[in-house]
RNA sequence: GCCGAAAUAGCUCAGUUGGCCAGAGCAGCUGAUUUGUAAUCAGCGGGUCGGGGGUUCGAAUCCCUCUUUCGGCUCCA
């Protein structure tokens, strides 16, 4: 036993994660108990997790406690290291420009960030190398993080002689005897902790990027300069990680997008209206063909809708009231008075044929489902390449039920949602339920009877279904709770692909109907879903999945044939026919070059088979094979081949 | 929409502190070559240096402004 403890005599049992049960005097450290075990792992804790609860590892313990000691491998361990950076980050800013003052500064998923207000001063990337070198400086001072506890008083006197009233205004909202301060050299913080034992572990530093923020996220407020940061325990996991955003980035799907001629912009037509080339609309016409066959399948209808609607129709529905002075504004017509808008959304149009003729009960659920392209005014900060875009193709669908029907449509739209996931082998996803903020209740239409309903429905079905899913509140769509899929992109931003939403309230806007078994009028229930999000958001994430690399299924050309010389492009033709006969899409590269450059670019294009033919070919009526990415694979038939193609779609559509 | 950065040939990028008709590689075109598993050789064409305005004897380079793109923030029916 560590000397220190001889003195102490009240003992504590601690739990291990292994749920060994140790023996510490009262008031022990993470730290100690780190030693206790070895001073291997004393050197590398963070932090600690106790009863749950992620803490300095510097703070005593008083009484029994589970605990976990935390490293640079735990995901809690590299917070508090980050969280830490962000503090010594402000600690140099303090000391570069003084008079600095500082707003939060959490840990994020990669790094940390620091919202600070320096006045009339900007900083920029040329200010980066300075603040880089005087955290490595403070590090290497091996200063130590103390928390000290702290009355509200105390805190707002503190701040308010620094003259910082972001801090002023978050201590406002804190309560007396909860107030904690964290101080690291000559830099004193508002802080919950938890930090890193001491600022020595933080070895490389980069500060990546400035941006501007708005204090509390609040439009209305000012807006401060986040300082993006990422610290290391090693330079060389500072130089691995910046290798990997440069790899990241080469997944980009507008880079890819360029490459492989999949889409384009432009100014003339017009900012975020994407311009599908030839081989992303093979791309994107497959995806298509796809669902429609899963819906068929699952008792969907197709129906089609103009790409207009009367503005009245979007009183009705109530968006014009909400999104009408954001929208693409309404066109006029020859009629004085008479407007019609863009369709932001098709549920009102699918509305409308639901109000048809009158729907019995035995007609429901009534799955409508259209490939509806919709325009909607984002602003132009938030346009980005195919996932963010003013013009773009919902794979839409409203499921018209009695609210008996509700859960069971729910568990069918989650089927179609994973059936695709599959085919594209998405793995990582993640359910998101959004629910209303209770606070804020008039931001949303309906009532709260409906509300609750609808959100319990949703929470019910994806736990029987065993989805992992993270609920959010305040996220619903103002109609409605919805389940969303997220994904996220090559530089791990999350995106929104598959959605589930119920609605209570545009049944009621537009007053339908169906007759039930009691012979009496009842409201439906409408669903809106769209398993890929839009196609253009689907194609985008898509493509950063899989790097430009398409499964077979999907790929635009599935082989390319090059013939050794000009004297065998008559045998090229035959077997691109010959292919043809069995569904393999095949071009032929003609062009006066050897084969190692026709190699090369069917490499970087990513047609997923090569296929050489030359004199040996030409004689045994065979085909040489090469594998993109992977390189030759000997002699086939055509045959042969066709059904090694035709297998390996089979398995994936499995 | 807000904050910051950037914009040079179809693409990727050079172009020192303002100074000869603005450069390279790839792509394109022409010709030679008739090719065996990731780049054959030669020649040629191509740019109002994002648009506009200004400073200057002189601007891709400095200043203003607009547009677009990128990174964030906000928003996302």
């Amino acid at each position: 036993m560590h000397p220190i403890f001889l003195n102490i005599n009240i003992m504590i049992n601690i739990t291990l994660p292994d749920n060994s049960v140790r023996q510490y005097p009262e008031g022990v450290t993470g730290l100690e108990i780190a030693l206790s075990i070895s001073e291997g792992l004393a050197r590398n804790v963070l932090a600690i997790q106790v009863n749950g609860e992620i803490r300095d590892a510097t703070r005593q313990i008083h009484a029994d406690a589970k605990i976990r000691l935390l490293t640079w491998n735990d995901i809690e361990g590299k917070a508090a290291f980050w969280h830490t950076s962000a503090h010594i980050m402000a600690e140099a800013i303090e000391i570069l420009f003084p008079g600095t003052k500082f707003g939060i500064g959490p840990n994020i998923e990669s790094g940390f960030y620091y919202d600070i207000d320096m006045g009339e001063r900007m900083l920029t990337e040329a200010d980066f190398k300075a603040i880089e070198d005087k955290i490595i400086e403070l590090s290497r001072q091996n200063q130590l993080l103390v928390r000290k506890e702290i009355s509200k008083q105390g805190a707002i006197d503190l701040f308010t002689k620094k003259g910082n009233e972001y801090k002023l205004e978050l201590i406002n909202e804190l309560t007396d005897g909860e107030i904690t301060l964290y101080e690291s050299g000559q830099f004193t913080d508002l802080c919950r902790g938890p930090h890193i034992p001491n600022t020595g572990f933080i070895k490389a530093v980069k500060i990546m990027s400035v941006a501007g923020a708005y204090w509390r996220g609040d439009i209305n407020r000012k807006q401060l300069t986040r300082v993006y940061g990422i610290t290391f325990p090693k330079q060389k996991d500072l130089l691995d990680y910046l290798v990997l955003l440069e790899e990241a980035k080469k997944r980009d799907h507008r880079k890819i997008g360029r490459e492989l001629e999949l889409f384009t912009f432009s100014e003339n037509v017009g900012l975020g209206l994407p311009l599908w080339l030839p081989k992303g609309t093979a791309i994107r016409e497959r995806l298509e063909a796809f669902l429609k066959k899963v819906q068929r399948n699952a008792g969907y209808v197709q129906v089609m809708t103009p790409h207009i609607g009367n503005v009245n129709l979007y009183k009705t529905s109530g968006h014009f009231q909400k999104y009408g002075k954001d929208s693409f504004q309404p066109i006029n017509t020859p009629i004085e008075g008479e407007q019609f808008m863009l369709k932001p959304m098709n549920c009102p149009h699918h509305c409308e044929i639901y109000k048809f003729k009158p729907r019995s009960y035995k007609d429901l659920p009534l799955r409508m489902a259209e490939f509806g392209t919709v325009y909607r005014y984002e602003q132009s900060g938030e346009l980005h390449g195919l996932t963010r875009v003013r013009g773009f193709t919902q794979d839409d669908a409203h499921i018209f039920c009695t609210p008996d029907q509700v859960k069971d449509e729910f568990v069918g739209v989650i089927t179609i949602v994973m059936t695709i996931f599959k085919a594209l082998d998405f793995k990582d996803f993640t359910a998101q339920i959004s629910l209303r903020d209770p606070n804020n209740k008039e931001k949303y239409i309906g009532n709260d009877e409906n509300w609750d309903k609808a959100e319990q429905a949703i929470i019910d079905v994806v736990k029987e279904n065993d989805i992992h899913a993270v609920i959010e509140i305040g996220e619903a769509a103002f109609y409605g709770p919805k389940l969303d899929f997220m994904v996220r992109d090559a530089l791990g931003r999350k995106w929104q692909l598959g959605t589930i939403q119920v609605d209570y309230n545009l049944p009621e806007r537009f007053d339908l109907e169906y007759i039930g078994n009691d012979n009496q009028k009842h409201r439906p229930v409408m669903i809106h879903r769209a398993p890929f999000g839009s196609m253009e958001r689907f194609v985008a994430v898509l493509i950063e999945h899989c790097a430009g690399k398409f499964p077979l299924w999907l790929a635009p050309e599935h082989v390319t044939i090059l013939p050794i010389s000009e004297k065998f492009e008559n045998y090229a033709k035959n077997v691109s026919q010959l292919l043809n006969n069995y569904d393999i899409r095949s071009k032929i590269d003609i062009r006066n070059e050897t084969a190692g450059k026709k190699i090369r670019d069917a490499e970087l294009e990513r047609i997923p088979y090569m296929i050489i033919v030359g004199e040996k070919e030409e004689a045994q009526e065979s085909l040489s094979v090469r594998k993109q990415g992977i390189g030759d694979m000997g002699s086939f038939t055509v045959e042969s081949f066709s059904a090694l193609i035709n297998d390996e779609i089979k398995k994936m559509m499995e």
